[in-house]
DNA sequence: ACAGTGACAACAT
DNA sequence: TATGTTGCCACTG
């Protein structure tokens, strides 16, 4: 709540297209925070059952995973195989260890004018 | 206000 | 190549 880097994180994740993926470390370069991955990762976590608390609406936090294309709830068992199973339910191929391929299914990322939107840019 | 924490990442062995 | 260690940022008591 009041956390406007948290809503920010969760508008760029709502754009991940369904069958595509992007790490923590891209999410927080997009915002003009570079080494704010791990934060990233905390907002993701504040999140309820895959909803923003703030608007409930859907976050697709299933697409994020660490810059090498591997699950990083590996010490959580059972969200890291939920997050594979959702994965898999769009077509994305996960193998056991939970890695996938970041060069097949990598998300190209926003459109400058996506991202002025989500930074409360105003499109001049 | 201060110290601890965590769904990361880069660097160093 | 495979671990271990060190920064980093924003959130929480």
């Amino acid at each position: 709540m009041s956390n406007n880097f948290y809503n920010e994180v969760y508008a760029v994740v709502r754009r991940i297209p369904a069958g595509q993926v992007t790490s923590y470390g891209r999410i927080a370069h997009m915002l003009g925070r570079p080494r704010a991955a791990r934060a990233v990762g905390y907002a993701l976590n504040a999140l309820e059952e895959g909803r923003s608390r703030a608007d409930g609406t859907a976050v697709p936090w299933q697409r994020v995973v660490n810059s090498v294309g591997r699950i990083s709830l590996v010490n959580r068992e059972n969200s890291a195989q939920h997050q594979a199973e959702l994965l898999r339910a769009e077509g994305v191929l996960v193998t056991a260890e939970l890695t996938l391929d970041m060069d097949k299914y990598l998300w190209p990322g926003l459109t400058l004018w996506e991202l002025d939107e989500i930074l409360g840019g105003h499109g001049s």
